[in-house]
DNA sequence: GATTATCCTATTAAATCTATAGGGTAATAT
DNA sequence: ATATTACCCTATAGATTTAATAGGATAATC
C-alpha cells in the first residue's frame, strides 16, 4: 500500500509541476489545494528538498519550486525518495538490498523469483514515466 | 513491502506444490523446511484452506495438501488472498475498490494515473505465472 | 481410549505510519 | 531597523498494522 507520504509527495510535485510560472508556490497553498495537513506536508516538502527535487525561498514571496523540468524528473528516482525500496522484498532491491534471514538460498526460492518479475514489471513503469507525465 | 504472511503463505504454497505424492503434509515440516514459526504458519495455511487453496486432514497421518493443480493455480488469486489489494492504493483496485477522501476527482488525479499503470504491470506478472512456474 | 494434528480465539509486543506541537531561522517589505 | 512572512527542525503522541504467542477445543487415526 502506498503511504500518504507517498501520495502527498506525488501530488505536490505534480502540482508544481502545472505552476506555469517559476514563483515559489507556498505550502499553505498546496496543502489547501490537495486537502493535505499542512504540518505533514512541511516534512515531505521539506525531504523533497534536501534530496535535489525542490528548492526553497524564505520569507514573504517565499515558497517551494521545483529545480528541474519535469520531463527531466524520473519517476524511479521520485519513488525511492518517498516511498523507499521498488521491490516488495529487500533481497530483490537493487538500492536497498539485504540478504534473507530465513533464505539459504536466493536462486531456489520462490518468493524470490516471484519478486524479481514484479519488481521489473514496476521499474518498467517508473522507468518509462517522469513528473511531465501527470501534469493534469 | 510484501508481509510476511504473503512470504510464508509463498513458501507454504511452493513447497506443497513440489511434493510429488499428494499425502498431507504436516505443518511442522513445513515450518521446519522453510524456517517459519510453526503457530503463525497455523494461522496461514488455515487461511489458504478456507479460500480453496487447500484441503487438510486431522489426525496422525494428517496435514495440509494443494487442491488443485499447481498450474491452475492463479499468482493472482494467491496474492489477493494473502497479501490483499494488488493496487497500490484502493482507488484503482479491481476487486478493494474505494473513493479517495481527499480527491474531487479520479481522472484528474496524478496519483491515480501513476498507480493505474503500476497495477496493470503487476496484474500482467500475475495473471502470466501460476504455482507451476515456482515450484523448486 | 490414547495419540496425533488441525482448528479457533484471544492477546500481546513491536514496528510503522500519520499527524501535531512548538518554537527557531532567514528573507522580505516597509 | 523592525515587523512580517514562511520555511526549518526536533520531539512526541496517537492510531494502525503486523508478527507472533498462548492455550485449549475438535476431529481423525491407530
Amino acid at each position: 500500500m502506498l503511504s500518504k507520504k507517498t501520495k502527498y509527495g506525488l501530488k505536490a510535485l505534480a502540482f508544481l509541476a502545472s505552476q506555469t510560472g517559476k514563483e515559489p508556490v507556498q505550502i499553505a497553498e498546496i496543502a489547501k489545494q490537495e486537502n493535505i495537513s499542512q504540518k505533514f506536508l512541511e516534512s515531505i516538502l521539506l525531504s523533497l528538498r534536501k534530496t535535489g527535487f525542490l528548492g526553497s525561498k524564505k520569507g514573504k514571496g517565499g515558497g517551494y519550486y521545483l529545480i528541474k523540468e519535469p520531463k527531466e524528473v524520473l519517476m524511479t528516482d521520485v519513488m525511492r525518495v518517498l516511498e523507499g525500496p521498488i521491490a516488495m522484498v529487500p533481497c530483490v532491491s537493487l538500492n536497498f538490498y539485504e540478504k534473507c534471514d530465513d533464505c539459504p538460498s536466493e536462486e531456489d526460492c520462490s518468493v524470490h523469483m516471484l519478486m524479481l518479475k514484479v519488481r521489473d514489471s514496476a521499474l518498467e513503469v517508473y522507468r518509462n514515466n517522469t513528473l511531465a507525465d501527470f501534469i493534469i
